[in-house]
DNA sequence: GATGAATGAGCCTTCATTCAT
DNA sequence: TATGAATGAAGGCTCATTCAT
């Protein structure tokens, strides 16, 4: 048997799909992945270091993709906020939305694992982390307001942090929820409208 | 030591918060717990019939509590709602969202036992319940408002879950995010204008 | 509260008594059978030095009567036999197996704890302890035989002790297949016939 | 060691069979049929799924076995009787009390283990089921008997299962008892004319 | 390179009995 | 005398990982 290592490793892969989706990544049982992928315990050593660099090789390059993402579109906002204005900016974020949702949905199940399955992984955090790295930029678009002297009703850091976890996660949520990627690309659109009123209320801006 | 029924308990009730907290339910380890607690694994059983009867110890009672206070101000709103108007209801969310906060800060750890450690037991789906009930009531408002004649952008019901799982998640969330009493009033407060400016946007009305 | 310990003696039977016929001796949870009963488990220590000495309250009075009958029974047929002939012997086991079986209804659950809930117990060889009892009779009756020069067919003793377990373990059962007292009665009658005729036919006499 | 499977298997089959003998199922230590068989307990899951499946890896072939060959000589023995006569049907019994000593002698180990040691397993009335299934076949015979206008003491089913008791408990004795196959099938004989005695003075015929 | 048997610490739970109060 | 909390060893079972072949 000569072993085709692609063939075994993306079996290895679908097996894991399957078993992480349906158990989650503490629960799920490595020697089972293994059985329905059809090898041994000890071939599945070859292909992957341990449990956690299996679960990895779905999540990392999405979490990448997405961050890459998330930055180019971030600098698209400052540069069309310095430019033009803060109207424009909020208009960005439903183009944003769909950029984010697209890609979502080009590798809908690597974020079903990253979103719902990753309990008892170091990427539990992606989605606080996501928030965490928003905020900041945010942080940094007020001290830009401020030196524009562009009144507005600054929030507390906290309070920011977690409005904005509201975007991200309610986004993220399509993944889980059974959303077309048509259903998904709409509620974008409803999501965008949505927070952007929010934060025009509570900014005053 | 003849053993103080109450005193044990007490014990096993701190250490299991501890260990709860800092591990999530799973991966806390009973015997641990009982190490901790000054116990033996033994005399653990006289106090809970098993490892989720002492989850449940925590979390059970909030549940309810939370239930109660949900009940209550979604009454109050449907009432102001059917007297006055959307406004009015409108209005009431504010209040609604300190109710829940106050009770929150009264049952801190409780909430944040739920809220972040409940994988692996019955409860890991608290926060979607909550919400599938408020998408619930919300469609009944749909309804009523249809039946009245007033016109609004009617989003699918997959959307209004996934928004309505914005406010709670982000009111919960102050739970777990190190925030005052406080601090979590005048969020709750920040939230329901962000929110209430949001369903505005979205429903426009 | 005095405590009428023999009240909370009779308690403690009552309920031993249940939980050992539903669950047997070794499957019977002690801290239960003292629940049932109404008393603590450091109560029951006073009246019982442990769980096998529950479990002889019930059984060892009527090991002792059902030996005395046997012994007594047995005289008879001895005496029958070398006073007047087999065929007396013979007929004398209708009387016996009344005896035996009236015994057993008057004492009918501590029988069925005796016959089958004594695994685990000191007990759990009680029928065959009877049966090697009467196989030794047996032998004994073949020398008598023997010295009064009666022809018949000896058989070895390992086969006679499985034939009289046969006659033994048939009777005790009458304890657990819910017979009435007169259904087991008329069942003596015919299972006597069947073992002399048996007997007979084996020993030829 | 890396581990020949079927040598580890038999060394588990051989320890377990020495504990279960000894102590019983229930009593038998799983961990002790471990080291007893040199092997730690996570290795003992490879070859049986519990500790049930490792009983039932003994009991359940002769189980099927002693079935067949209870069935095969019952259809003998209702072809002769239905060909030819009762007589024809008794002397059968002879052939068939051999069969199932030789059957049990070439599985002594695990009818001593069917007999004596399934308590707390599924298997702990294989002997009142071999009897319910033979009563169930005389009352065939009775109304075969019935309709073919044979004149006979026909006795209660109650009676009848409990006679029946007799001759299964007495044959399957002699796993327990020490016979060697010769002493055994010279019992079975013995037994097999104490029995047709038996049930020809009882029913008359 | 692949196999798969073995590891061994870990898990939650049970229970007859003891003993300070 | 009665209480009942506590003991503590034992039970069956799980699983990611290792390593001789």
């Amino acid at each position: 048997m000569p072993g085709d290592f692609n063939k075994t490793h993306n079996r290895i892969l679908v097996s894991a799909k399957e078993n992480f989706l349906a158990n989650g990544y503490e629960r799920a049982n490595l020697r089972k992945i293994c059985r329905d992928a059809g090898i041994t315990t000890g071939a599945f050593y070859r292909h992957f270091s341990d449990k956690e660099a299996l679960f990895a090789a779905f999540v990392e390059p999405v979490i990448e993709g997405i961050r890459k993402i998330y930055f180019d579109s971030q600098k698209d906002c400052i540069r069309l906020f310095e430019k033009e204005s803060i109207l424009a900016a909020y208009d960005i974020t439903y183009t944003a939305a769909a950029s984010f949702i697209n890609y979502i949905f080009d590798n809908l199940d690597n974020f079903k694992l990253l979103l719902t399955c990753a309990d008892g992984t170091k990427y539990f955090s992606f989605l606080d982390d996501m928030v965490s790295l928003e905020t900041d930029e945010r942080e940094k678009v007020f001290e830009l307001l401020s030196s524009k002297n562009i009144k507005f009703n600054r929030i507390p850091k906290k309070e920011s942090h977690l409005l904005t976890h509201t975007i991200f996660s309610s986004m993220f949520e399509v993944a889980t929820h059974d959303f077309t990627r048509e259903e998904a690309l709409q509620y974008g659109h409803t999501l965008s409208a949505y927070c952007n009123a929010g934060w025009q209320a509570v900014l005053g801006i």
